[in-house]
DNA sequence: GATGAATGAGCCTTCATTCAT
DNA sequence: AATGAATGAAGGCTCATTCAT
């Protein structure tokens, strides 16, 4: 088994699967991309859809997700959440195409679900136990952390996947200080 | 032509295309729905396509999105936050088939695509016209509302698509209030 | 459902089947031979696996099997035998695309395996039965009437199917008056 | 060549072919089943249908068909049949996976029709002989001596083929004797 | 001798679509 | 309005065969 060729026809059929949809992506699309006869797919894959399982298991990034939503526990968040968001921002633009897969073929595949669904909450809970870190530590107030660590991350998702754009430092603030005016003002 | 077939047969077509995604749901399959024969679903659509987009035709809500997403500007947002965001949980429960449906097609369609971006964007541009509004009226602090609203929108969404659970009213509250201590404590 | 089509595609099958064997006829073979477009096939038959079976719907002949090897009993076999034999050559030529056909998949598909062996029995004891009958009657000896029910009917399957020729009278003659000499010659 | 991997190869496809048919059997089952690579097949047989004949040149027993059903002209029938019914019986048990597949192959493939049609004839014509022998000695009475021969073995082969049991010794005491009653009863 | 990657024709099957009734 | 037989273009997949190593 060559793992180059491999590793050509999983990535080629990332990006096939992200373009056109799994099922709207032929094997001859496939092949064609890689230069080699349809016939030979089935050489390094059973099926389609193992296939389709094989480019989760190369390009899932879960671990990375971990690492990016996870700061050690004694830096302020005032400080690094900023970083985090990048960070996560980052991760998505990297594996965009693996995002808009999954997002597709989540919503119909039950097995997939699970995976996508997983990979969610992880990033949420990893972020969460964090931010609960900070709430003992004194910096944040105690409150409900795996609801900001969705306002975090969801609305970059969202935005990513949308279209829409939007200060990445702007959820960071928003989130510390709130958007209540606490100043006096001449008008209320 | 049979108004109430036409709409049995997008109905019909709506929970299918949800359930199993466009590609995978046949005209046979929604024919067999609906208890006709698959030649009478191209009475109604000249194609499976053109049924795709009557679909978004009946069960498009942008009003009703304006509509939940548009409180009035002279009531305050500690108030009416929570409102909005719950009417804007229950409206995606509520279509849930249909958002299923978009967030996938959208991957890949382009015509779709724009719709739902231009959904997605309206939504959050309709509520940060709200927040604009309070802002000028003092009530909350000057700041990026476009973010504020994807703040307390994109968390529903993503929470709806992926089994994720918590409380609505933490959303509001963590943004209205931020999530730094201001108490004094020892520690700091 | 047309049934004329429908028996069309059967007997078209039958006659494939037969000459180059179940899995070198192709789906588009048949449709050819009946003048259609090979997707509608299926419009008739689940699958080729299911069309085969329909065919032994529709050709199998363990009735016609039955009617030929049962003579009333109260007729004597030295009378009714070359009938029966004749009657079963009559049937096996009339039935040869099939005999030829469940011969070759037999010996490969459990399913119909089972199926043929059930007919052969079948056809065994039904004409063991008559000669019990006849042994009875004090016509015929006792003795193992299976075996010579399988001395009458297997010479003419086997010859059929091998091109091989004989008289089918010779086989009853043989059966009945056995080939040892009687007479008293010279040499012996 | 090493003539142990080709005879190696060969008993293997006799098997395959016997289980699931020639056109179910793949190259790869091959390979696998010797534990080589499929490709090695090709070095020692031109095609797939090269290595079926290969398996004819190996497998065929016209030989020793003719040595068991070949007794010597001078010892009686009566003595010498049993022993040649039993020798063909045993001689099929043994090479039944042979028998398995050129009954199967030869329906469809004229060039083992032919063989087949061949060794079975061939068969029946080395019994006749003896048989014939048999009449000119005066033991057997003067009959079509092809007929006998057929009902001598036709009806093992079918049995072995189809499931079904029998004591060889009726057939030949069936076939020497008749199966018509003789002695006087009251009935006739 | 031996490997196994690579080929490519062809198979079964599906399905959107048409059309005579 | 409604039917369902019929079409035909793919699509996923298999497999005998080749060939560079």
């Amino acid at each position: 088994m060559q793992e180059g060729r491999r590793n050509q026809l999983i990535d080629a059929a990332l990006s096939l699967f992200a373009e056109k949809g799994y099922e709207n992506a032929t094997i001859k699309d496939l092949a064609e991309a890689c230069g080699v006869a349809p016939g030979l797919v089935y050489h390094y894959f059973d099926s389609k859809e193992d296939l389709l399982l094989a480019v989760f298991e190369k390009h899932g990034f879960v671990a990375e997700l971990e690492r990016v939503l996870l700061p050690s526990f004694d830096r302020p968040a005032s400080e690094v959440l900023l970083e985090v968001v990048q960070g996560y921002h980052d991760l998505l633009v990297e594996r965009e195409s693996f995002v808009r897969m999954i997002v597709r073929e989540a919503m119909t595949n039950p097995e997939l679900e699970a995976r996508w669904t997983a990979m969610c909450n992880t990033g949420v809970q990893t972020l969460a136990r964090y931010l609960t870190a900070r709430v003992a530590a004194g910096e944040l107030r105690p409150h409900d952390t795996e609801i900001s660590a969705r306002m975090l991350t969801h609305p970059v998702v969202v935005m990513r996947l949308t279209g829409g754009s939007g200060q990445l430092s702007s959820i960071v603030s928003c989130l510390l200080d709130g958007i209540t005016n606490r100043r006096k003002t001449g008008k209320d």
